[in-house]
DNA sequence: CCCTGATTCGC
DNA sequence: GCGAATCAGG
């Protein structure tokens, strides 16, 4: 490509009427990338580029920013959050998950009974839930 | 897979 | 200086 000034006037005409780079290229014949490319020489305004790159985001930073006082600064313990919200207030006071009703109707709830401990289940719903795998043959699937 | 723009680097 | 190749996000 020869950049002629009439070219070069061509491209920021196009390029200030917000053209795409691919769009500029059609209209004049060149690749996008003559058009990027030449459009980067003459520092026309950048467009928002969609991409970020991290390869030089992540070199670059290694470049230590002095901006902390010559005092050294006490060490600063990041907040203990003071009280997690749980659902349940202890597992050892878990109730029976055990599902009772048809799921969706106003009727469905959970058991709640007292779990067994370790247990989702109430003592009464644990033995239904756990089934000693020699028992389970007639209702195998 | 189409689009976008930016950067790189051999020419 | 040029721009294809490549990258990276939408």
């Amino acid at each position: 490509m020869e950049w002629t000034a009439e070219a070069i006037d061509q491209l920021r005409a196009y390029w200030a009427e917000g053209h795409s780079t691919a769009e500029i290229g059609r209209r004049m014949g060149i690749s996008k990338n003559a058009v990027v490319g030449k459009a980067h020489r003459l520092n026309l305004d950048a467009r928002p580029s969609p991409i970020r790159r991290e390869a030089e985001a992540a070199e670059r930073p290694a470049a230590p920013r002095r901006i902390a006082s010559p005092r050294e600064v006490a060490p600063r313990r990041p907040e203990q959050p003071s009280a997690v919200v749980r659902p349940f207030p202890r597992a050892s006071l878990r109730s029976c998950c055990w599902p009772l009703g048809e799921p969706g109707t106003p009727e469905f709830r959970f058991c709640s009974a007292e779990a067994a401990s370790g247990k989702p289940y109430c003592q009464e719903h644990a033995s239904v839930a756990y089934v000693k795998a020699r028992d389970r043959r007639e209702d195998a699937a």
